[in-house]
DNA sequence: GGCCGATAGTTGTATGAGGCAACCATTCCG
DNA sequence: CGGAATGGTTGCCTCATACAACTATCGGCC
């Protein structure tokens, strides 16, 4: 059957997912023990609020915008915005045009802090790949961002949507 | 210069990883609220111990090579087998060559909720991946074991290694 | 122009995953 | 036999995350 055919990959795909699961979760894990000072998971709050105009000049990221962007409750971003913040690393200014919220900003300190990690990263990142070709890559690449944007795109509740 | 191609082909990898490990984690939550029963994480557990051996005859699996295979800290094992052992999915029967450890195996019951929550899974993967041609399953699928091998294969300390 | 619903954010509380260290029990080796 | 190593468990801690309740503000409508 096709569909047995099928079957089998995906459970081959879901195991070499696992994998990859496990070895971000080691990476992450590197990360913290050897990079300290960066609050180890507030990084993705500190790429996303420079990802999203961290210039003054843009509409500027709000807390619900973090939200929304990373799919994860506000009150989760609220706190790990709080710790970037103590941290120095992120600036809160009041939104001139709406009383409730503030802008959020990268400090220099923090623009050095995620400077940093991102070049650890970086380099991490080109010793896994040192074999690899540029091609492979993105292919790789390529492959994985249409992965996670059907895997998106099949989410919450196909329920509506099929019955 | 290559150095900069190769360092914004990383980044762009960089920014799809994370992007895939939202989608995971949005699949988990999905699981987790539609499929109460299996107590969530432990499904892994589940797998793991299905995929060593999980019948009699095998050398059997011990806490210490799930916690081997799966790179977690024996006491997270510990404790997520404890869960399972509790729920009636796996059984725990003392190792006649080594009374410190036990052997697991999973009960009749742990290997219908590990198959309801394979099929499940496998549902919503068949669902994201409707639209993709079985190579392209496979490419995907070597690329990323690929990638989790080689990242990992540069894990931890890399200092005794590099200098 | 003032009130009510919507909205941005924070905080309280809970859960689950994971780690480290301390601890028992057993086993293995000199 | 006795001490070092090993398998496992438990105590305790940290993070990430969610949901719910609450506050403060905004915005539209009468």
């Amino acid at each position: 059957m096709v569909d047995d055919a099928g079957s089998a990959a995906r459970r081959e795909l879901l195991a070499h997912l696992r994998e990859m699961l496990k070895a971000v979760r080691l990476l992450k894990n590197d990360m913290s023990t050897q990079h300290p000072d960066v609050p180890a998971g507030t990084l993705s709050v500190l790429a996303l609020i420079d990802a999203m105009g961290g210039e003054p000049a843009a509409p500027g990221c709000h807390v619900k915008d973090l939200a929304a962007r990373s799919s994860l409750d506000p009150s989760t971003v609220s706190r790990a915005v709080a710790a970037v913040v103590r941290a120095g690393l992120v600036e809160r200014t009041a939104d001139p045009h709406d009383g409730r919220a503030s802008v959020l900003g990268l400090t220099p300190a923090g623009r050095r802090s995620l400077d940093d990690a991102m070049a650890w990263t970086d380099d991490r990142l080109a010793g896994a790949l040192e074999k690899w070709n540029p091609e492979d890559i993105s292919v790789f690449t390529a492959l994985l961002q249409r992965f996670s944007a059907d895997l998106m795109s099949h989410h919450h509740r196909p329920l509506e949507a099929a019955r």
